[in-house]
This record gives structure tokens, sequence and C-alpha cells, in this order.
RNA sequence: GCCCCUAUCGUCUAGUGGCCUAGGACGCCGCCCUUUCACGGCGGUAGCACGGGUUCGAAUCCCGUUGGGGGUACCA
């Protein structure tokens, strides 16, 4: 049973700016955005900034980038305002305020003074496993009991009153799920200098911000239970009008059988688009990550995910991130732009990468167009573009070639395969791929009677200094006349 | 310890009782194409954790075992 239908739903993304985006974050931010996008709701984007320790200005700045990188626009939050705001917690202190005033009065938050010693030298006495978890000991205290804490100097926190029944929900991804209530002990919402924590504020803004559907981490499930507890508190007193659904999404692990960490440089999103990774490549393979778009398919477009994305077909069992899948899935969506655009995006990352400046010329413009189709087919990333094209940008003196290339293909034969080359093109005057290809088969295909191997692998490292690089004849047309003569004659010793 | 989630090729997954001698993708291997590397094409490798049920029939449902993960904070 839904709560809501059609552009009721209301999602929200809601991280703690500690750290760089990572994997398993924007794969969370990625199934609410396709979700509200799907169901044409509102994507509710939220900070979740209330421990001070941690969260820092630039993490926030760098979540606001990476989800503008990929397209996932918010509806409500940061920077674009909304009916509900503030969208950073560190800015709605007095909202909890009054809220937790309002649950003390109606008797569902209470005061506790035990420390985890006290609560643990209870259960040893009782014979009970002091590992147990509190043991709502504080929930029946007398005034004069709370007062004799006081005058100890000691100052209380607030605790939830769990109630005694069953907690049962039906997980959108799950099925359902139940919880004895007595293994779920009342639990901290205030602490003892006043601050609220997350078990309350996440519920609070969840239900002032009328969100319908909590899409978010496996790890959140187990306090579950709690959340919906304190929803039932928030309804009596008004602040909420339902509970919402959840749904619990499986865990990206990284190698082994970890969660994939966020110090695993593999993690941050910020590494795959410096390796020149497309934001569409990444959400096709995130959107992967425990979800499947059809039996036999795995390539799409973000705009043919939000069409599927109706939140089934999620899966329950944790992935694992595979960065082998994830670039030849990215090399696929480079292979699918349109040649314009590719090229476009290759030059960012060219200028991205000092080979041409901000405002590039005439001529780098025109060798960017010329190249851009010879190496759309065979790259991977951007990245890989940028390093197969570098030798038709750099400046003379800065032109090296590889090692291990020299020694394979610049041997004896090579050096004869250079001579032959140069006097075969110093006197062609057509310089075009047709014509140097043509004079260079007849002088060594046929004159010199080498294989194509052994002829033309001494002038790939010759021009471009790799052994791999866009087709040949091709990249000495765009090179020019002097300069792949020039790299001929400076590879000839 | 207690609670919860989870279990199909190496990896991501399809599969909701008969369409399964288990399908796709990545990876890997082989062949073709080929001026390198790729692209592309063709073919191959490899899996239902185990044990009990239920059923005419189980990868699919139930129970258990084992394995994996998470929670059990005055972190989020």
């Amino acid at each position: 049973m839904s709560p809501a239908t059609g552009s009721d739903i209301r999602v929200r993304f809601c991280p703690s700016p500690t750290g760089t985006p990572h994997v398993g974050l924007i794969r969370t931010c990625l199934f609410n955005w396709a979700f509200a996008r799907h169901h044409g709701g509102s994507f509710v984007f939220r900070i979740e900034d209330t421990d001070a320790a941690r969260d820092t200005q630039e993490s926030y700045e760098m979540l606001l980038d990476t989800l503008r990188w990929f397209g996932m626009d918010w509806d409500e939050g940061p920077e674009v305002g909304g009916p509900y705001g503030p969208y950073r917690q560190s800015e709605r202190g007095q909202i909890y305020r009054d809220v937790v005033d309002r649950l003390v009065e109606a008797g569902h938050l209470y005061e506790s003074y035990s420390s985890v010693e006290e609560t643990e030298a209870r259960h040893r006495a009782a014979g009970r496993d002091p590992k147990l978890g509190y043991d709502n000991f504080d929930r029946d205290l007398t005034d004069d009991q709370r007062a004799a804490f006081r005058a100890e100097g000691r100052a209380p926190v607030l605790r939830l009153r769990m109630p005694d029944e069953e907690i049962i929900w039906n997980d959108l991804i799950r099925g359902q799920i139940r919880f004895l209530s007595s293994t779920v002990p009342d639990f901290v919402v205030v602490r003892a200098n006043g601050e609220p924590l997350y078990t309350l504020v996440n519920p609070v803004d969840d239900a002032m911000m009328r969100i319908t559907h909590v899409i978010r981490g496996e790890d959140l499930l187990p306090s579950t239970p709690r959340q919906i507890a304190l929803y039932r508190a928030l309804i009596d007193i008004g602040v909420a009008e339902l509970v919402p659904e959840f749904g619990h999404l499986p865990y990206v692990m990284g190698e082994g059988n970890k969660k994939l960490s966020k110090r695993d440089p593999q993690a941050s999103l910020y590494h795959y688009r410096d390796e020149g990774y497309l934001p569409e490549g990444l959400i096709n393979y995130l959107a992967l990550l425990g979800w499947s778009i059809a039996e036999d398919r795995d390539i799409f477009s973000p705009d043919e995910l939000v069409t599927a994305f109706d939140g089934s077909r999620i899966s329950t069992n944790p992935a694992r991130f595979d960065p082998k899948k994830c670039l030849a899935i990215n090399a696929t969506h480079v292979r699918l732009l349109d040649p314009d655009d590719f090229a476009r995006r290759l030059q960012g990352h060219l200028i991205h990468a000092g080979l041409i400046g901000e405002q590039p010329s005439e001529a780098q413009l025109a060798l960017v167009a010329g190249a851009a189709p010879l190496v759309q087919e065979r790259v991977q990333t951007l990245g890989e573009g940028t390093d197969m094209l570098r030798f038709l940008f750099v400046s003379d003196q800065d032109f090296t070639r590889d090692e291990a290339a020299v020694a394979k293909q610049l041997g004896e034969q090579g050096q004869s395969v250079l001579a032959a080359s140069i006097s075969a093109l110093e006197n062609l005057t057509n310089w075009s791929t047709p014509a140097i290809e043509e004079a260079l088969r007849v002088e060594l295909l046929e004159r010199l009677e080498l294989k194509p191997r052994s002829a033309f692998g001494p002038l790939r490292v010759a021009v471009t200094g790799r052994q791999v690089s866009p087709p040949l004849f091709e990249s000495m047309e765009l090179l020019g006349r002097d300069t792949t003569l020039a790299r001929l004659r400076s590879a000839h010793s």
C-alpha cells in the first residue's frame, strides 16, 4: 500500500558533508533521483551537517558539484530553496528544539541518566548478557530520582519510549521485515548537551519535508524500527502525517568482502571524472549496481534509465564494484556519442590536461576536429584519447618517445625503414592520407618487400612516440609535412 | 553474545513451480577483419552453497546448516 502516487511522490538524498563523494553515496542518490523523475515526483536534496567535528564546507561544495556534473538536478535543496527549508540541518536548530519540547510534553521522550557502565552492571547483576544494550531503566524514574541525579551534576540525554508491540514494515525492496520491540531498546535522540542526534533530525526532517519514500542504504535497515516508532510519535504530536515507505538498497562492495571504502581511490567519483569517464557512462554502470533494466540489456542512457526506473527490479544482495566492467560500459558510451559531441568533450579534456589552452587556436580546433573521429572508436575514456593524441599537440621540445617502443621498433631494420620513408615522402607533392599511404606502400611493401607490420611499426613510433596510436597515415596528414618529416629525421640516427 | 539482511558463472545479474540440458553483460580464451591499438563479427570457458522437506514437478516455496555482510554510539 502506497501512501502517495504520481507527482505526490517525494524522495530525498541527504548526505553528510564528510569527505569526497564516493560511489556508494552517488549510487543511492541516483536511485532516488531516477525514482523521483520516473514518477514525476520531487527530489529533495538535504544536507545532514549536524556533526560539526567532521563536516566540512569543502565536502559540501563537492557534493553539489558532483550532482550537477551528473545532471542529477534537485527540486528542493541548497541553492534552489523550496517550501520546507532550510535544507541544511545546521540551520534548523530551532525547529528541532520545538519538536523535542512537544515530544517531551506528550511523554514520548524521557530523561535518561544511565551510563553505559551502569547499564552493563545492571545486566550482569541480573545474570543477563551485559552487551544487551540499554535496558530502559530510566523510563519510570520518579521526580525525586531525577532531582537526585541532577544534584550529582549529571545532565540527562533524551530517549524515545519504544512501543511494546512488534514493528513490521513492508520494505519496498525486501518485502516484509519485522523486529521484536524487545530487541530495540529506547534510543537517544538528544545529547546531554542538548544537541539533537541523527536519530531525531533525520525522521523529523523527512516528516516535515513530507517525504513519502525513504530509499537508502542497507546499513540503515536495523534503525528503521526506531524511525518508525519516532514517526508514530511525530504523528501523535501533529508533526508528521504518515509513516513513509522504506526501501533498503544493497551495499556496494569493493575488493574482497569489504564495503567500498571512502578511502579507496577507486571509490571517489572525482577519480573517474579526472580520467575522462562520461557522466552517462558512470550513471549507466552505477545503476547496474543492484538494478537491472531488462533480461538481456545493460546499456542505456540517463533518459532511458528514468523511463524504466519504477523502483522494481532492485536486487537485495550486495554488488561488487567492478572497475573493468565500469570501464567497458563507459567505452560503449564513448562510441555512442555523436561525433561532434565527442570532439567537444575531448577538447575539454585536452584543455584540462593542459595540451591546449582555454581558448584554443583555429589550428588547434581544426586538429581536434580532425583527430577526434580517429580515436572515438579506440578509446575507453577521454583521458585515453588525450594520451593518444598528445603527439599532435606537444611542442617539438616536449615531444618524447616511449623507450620500450623505440627499443623495439627503431633498431637496425627500423632505421632503414626510416631512411626509405624519408626519401619517399620528401618529394610528395600532395600531403594527404591516400597519397601518403600510396607512397609508403610502394616504397616499403613493394620495393623493399616488407611486411606491413615491420614497415609501419617504426614509422608509428617515430611520428607518434608510441606503439599504439591513431591510424598512421591519417596521423601524418594531421601532423603536417614539416613536423612529420622532422620527427622521422630526428628518429633516424 | 543478541538482532537483522543476504546466498545463480571469477564479477554484475535474468529467473517469482513446468518455457531452464539456467539467459545476458563484463572478464578471460580462440578465430575472422586489420598499418599498431582498438572497433566489429563468430565461437568457447564457467554457476543454482549444503541438507532436509512441500509438490506429479523446485534455481524458484518452507525449515535447518554453513558462508558473507550489517547493526547493536551522547557518529551519520
